[in-house]
RNA sequence: GGGUCCGUAGCUCAGUCAGGCUAGAGCACCGGACUUUUAAUCCGGGGGUCGCGGGUUCAAUUCCCGUCGGACCCGCCA
């Protein structure tokens, strides 16, 4: 094995030098290096697709490191037509669009231009949040503005060659009939219920009749209109098989990550970019996908896809890119409630960085690049102060409304998170906010109902009585013990008994100063609420 | 029909994609310490055929082949 480390130690490291020697064995011009993602315009964007951008963005970043120009093209899909009505836009009335482009579909939330642009638009923002630098392609302009139209023109004229390949490939007869290429009807405005027959380069008019299709079991009828359509102005599109290798070879794309979804897809279309195209396609890497592990209830509004948007309500954009970064292969699983455990890992992450916790040599390499990756190669200069997700989540449970950043700021001095005196800085309050999101939506504070000896009965009204008279925290938190002892119970018993009546927890803050912030009456009355309810 | 991923402590998983110290973490559990334990904290402990069988190698949890079990993708469209 060799013991030289490659960049940041990474597995993004290593695809870039893999990158970089495939293009010099293939004598190609690597003053520009580009990697490109796919950026899908009919859906709401689910978190994966964060991760296709996240992963193509990391070995921008790697080649960078290693001394190559590099950057990331944002491609979307905008000229793709609409499939299926997304959950939780059922109502909106977009059945009668099915198989129109998503750039010619009217924004059902009337905020965007189109509904394809309101879509993409969401996941720009998250790579915007996440610091992932794109330049942006649309689809629609690539072809109206003839972009592509060199590629399209040569796939059309060898649709023949095209038609074996995807055949050979994938045993899929179509395109040995039909061109791989879906013309907008000029009288309907639909897209894919067209089937394009013939091409004459001279002109370059593309003949087509719309004839309806059949996606997943339910045909879009199309209108019946026969015509042409001009490929130089953009009046249709390359399907999926053809398209990669079109723009592979018309943005000169050299890397791509893709998921294994599209597997098939990729591999006809290297065939077609090599063959066809006479354009080495792009270094690939294949990712598995990424699953919902469902349980938790996601959002109400968003048609319960897992948006990057959910994961910002309760974590960081670098705690999600930790997430897509951290290992490349395998399938992962997501769930909202692993956030948590992302944001604590990336703290760790930092001690190592900051080299305030050991790890081996190779393994400091490799985990200080992953920490760089997931800051986008801008970590912070400083450390932050690190306040584990669940004691924050437990702070913030349990501080009385009014107060709750003076509370809270008061309980991290106690523990020793900040000096005293020390106020909350922007990242502590984010993470409050965070937290914040995490208790209102996930762990709602409940009464619950306690089973209550006789023992604890005598004690707790004894503690009743106690309370009504004493105003001081020490002498509160005194009483309880007194109060336990008294009636023969272990202290700690009775202590999770009053987390249960006043926290549906079994543990707490300090009780002494918690029932003066909490205040003392609402103490007193849930403690005889949980009294009374014993004596039905 | 074709293809991919996963299987590691009681649980959840990391480590495997660049083979190399005694295979790790969190939680859970057990024991001990601390006058009243409050995020409790600190110290210690038990726990593992790394799914199974072969192969390559000086060396395999890691690479290759096979096999069992689980999940997923493609085979319309994208």
């Amino acid at each position: 094995m060799s013991e030289e480390i490659i960049g940041h130690g990474t597995w993004y490291d290593m695809m870039a030098k893999k990158v970089i020697e495939r293009e010099q064995t293939l004598k190609r011009d690597i003053s520009r290096v580009r990697t490109e993602m796919g950026l899908g315009a009919s859906g709401f964007p689910h978190i994966g697709s964060l991760g296709d951008a996240a992963r193509s963005y990391a070995v921008t970043l790697a080649l960078k490191a290693q001394g190559i120009n590099s950057e990331l093209i944002a491609y979307c899909d905008d000229k793709d037509g609409l499939r299926k009505v997304p959950a939780g836009l059922t109502n909106e009335g977009l059945e009668k669009y099915l198989g129109y482009p998503v750039s010619s579909i009217p924004d059902p939330f009337g905020c965007h231009e189109s509904y394809g642009k309101h879509m993409s638009s969401l996941l720009l923002e998250a790579l915007d949040k996440c610091g992932i630098q794109y330049s942006y392609y649309s689809a629609k302009e690539v072809y109206e503005k003839g972009i592509i139209l060199n590629e399209t023109r040569t796939i059309l004229t060898h649709a023949k060659q095209v038609g074996e390949i995807v055949k050979q490939e994938v045993g899929q007869e179509t395109y040995t009939e039909v061109l791989p290429y879906f013309a907008v009807c000029a009288k309907c405005g639909r897209i894919y219920t067209t089937r394009a027959y013939s091409f004459d380069p001279k002109t370059d008019k593309v003949h087509y009749k719309c004839e309806g299709l059949e996606i997943r079991g339910k045909l879009i009828e199309g209108c019946g209109y026969e015509g042409e359509a001009d490929i130089a102005k953009g009046e249709g599109k390359l399907t999926w098989k053809g398209e990669f290798a079109a723009r592979w070879k018309a943005l000169d794309i050299r890397f791509e990550a893709y998921g294994k979804d599209i597997a098939d897809s990729v591999k006809i279309n290297d065939r077609i970019c090599r063959e066809v195209l006479c354009f080495e396609p792009p270094s690939h890497a294949k990712y598995e996908m990424f699953l919902d592990k469902g349980g938790k209830k996601i959002s109400k509004s968003a048609g319960n896809v897992f948006t990057p948007q959910v994961w910002f309500r309760y974590g960081s954009p670098q705690s999600l890119l930790l997430l897509m970064l951290k290992r490349f292969v395998g399938t992962r699983t997501l769930d909202v409630s692993d956030i948590p455990a992302y944001m604590n890992e990336l703290d760790q992450l930092e001690d190592v960085y900051f080299d305030k916790k050991q790890a081996g040599e190779k393994e400091a390499i490799r985990l200080k690049g992953l920490f760089q990756y997931c800051y986008v190669m801008k970590p912070p200069a400083k450390p932050s102060i690190h306040v584990p997700y669940n004691l924050m989540a437990f702070l913030v449970k349990m501080a009385p409304k009014e107060c709750l950043n003076a509370y809270v700021t008061e309980k991290l001095q106690s523990y020793g998170y900040l000096q005293k005196n020390q106020a909350l800085d922007k990242n502590l309050m984010q993470r409050i906010q965070f937290a914040l999101n995490w208790i209102r939506d996930f762990e709602e504070i409940k009464e619950t109902e306690v089973q209550l000896t006789t023992e604890e009965k005598k004690a707790l009204t004894e503690l009743v009585s106690k309370l009504q008279t004493e105003d001081d925290a020490d002498k509160i938190q005194n009483a309880i013990f007194n109060a336990a002892k008294d009636n023969g119970i272990k202290p700690a018993a009775l202590f999770k008994v009053l987390y249960q009546i006043l926290l549906g927890a079994t543990q707490g803050p300090r009780l002494g100063p918690y029932v003066l912030a909490m205040g003392k009456q609402n103490v007193i009355a849930a403690l005889q609420r949980a009294l009374n309810k014993e004596h039905l």
